[in-house]
DNA sequence: TTCAATCCGGACCTCATTGGTCCGCTTAGG
DNA sequence: CCTAAGCGGACCAATGAGGTCCGGATTGAA
């Protein structure tokens, strides 16, 4: 149904709090002011920090922190941390499990621009767009109801 | 993970198979030129002939038609016809399921600008670009690397 | 008129993936 | 030395998608 996982709808929610004190914050105490689950909280930030976005301080007095700012984290980081990378079929190159119609199928390669093309989509949005379309503590843009797609300077897409 | 369903990718399969012949055909003879199992193809059928993306014609000698030309028709048009409209999140406007935590997540209405960035980007492809990138028999539109969000003609999307 | 081919609209079942939980281990500070 | 916190994995459950089947309606042909 074109949707991605709600570990990575939670993991902005996440980032936006960690965003908030800035400072080192605990799994539970994220929890604790998000609403989340612990254990759930606690697998996302063990996948931001696997995809960089976020540092841990391990034993006690540990936590997590930002590594970067909200406007400099966007969309396609947090899904290739979470969900790993985007295929959006099966034909796409590097998909595991090829359409075993691959001769008759005249798709094959097609996809990959599909892909490549929502990738990019993804790489324009900021956490901090996101974030600061309701509550802004740090920034202070209210809303702003852009037509689509600014001038967007960086390509983003680690590409896993 | 961000994945479409494979109906959809079925609907491009099909949708191509369709355009070689250019006349009616039946949903046994394109499972049979296909190599997909027959329900499929007509339940892929069904859901475009939902989406007015193709005609069907009842009755014997009947069978499917295509209304549009495949480079009329964009990846956008097949997913909402096969999958209905497109949710990334629960929090996008419109979802059934709203996020429980809404009233502290700061998420609320952030996504639906992702959601529409991948809706248009979805909308720059058409099948017969994907479909191109193998063979053309009818189309001829070698490949066209655009770098985002053309001009969009067709508004689509006829909401389920 | 009758028959057969074909689409139509469901219901139904099964299975993979995701969401969510728990456990023990390791690390680091008091 | 003890506690707080992250780390890594296994584990279970439920939602949804994929796929199949049925009877009914419609239309062209015999």
């Amino acid at each position: 149904m074109l949707r991605l996982s709600k570990l990575a709808d939670y993991a902005v929610v996440v980032l936006a709090r960690l965003s908030c004190e800035g400072s080192v914050q605990t799994s539970p105490g994220i929890a604790a002011a998000t609403g989340l689950p612990e254990p759930t909280v606690a697998k996302v930030l063990k996948g931001l920090a696997g995809g960089g976005l976020v540092a841990s301080q391990r034993g006690a007095r540990g936590g997590y922190r930002l590594t970067r700012a909200l406007s400099a984290i966007h969309v396609a980081d947090v899904v290739a941390a979470i969900d790993g990378p985007v295929h959006l079929t099966a034909c796409v190159d590097g998909a595991p499990d090829r359409c075993q119609a691959q001769d008759v199928c005249s798709c094959s390669g097609g996809w990959d621009r599909v892909n490549e093309v929502v990738m990019q989509a993804l790489g324009t949005i900021s956490i901090a767009d996101i974030a600061a379309t309701r509550a802004s503590p740090s920034a202070n843009s209210p809303a702003r109801p852009e037509p689509l797609v600014s001038a967007r300077p960086e390509p983003a897409i680690p590409a896993e």
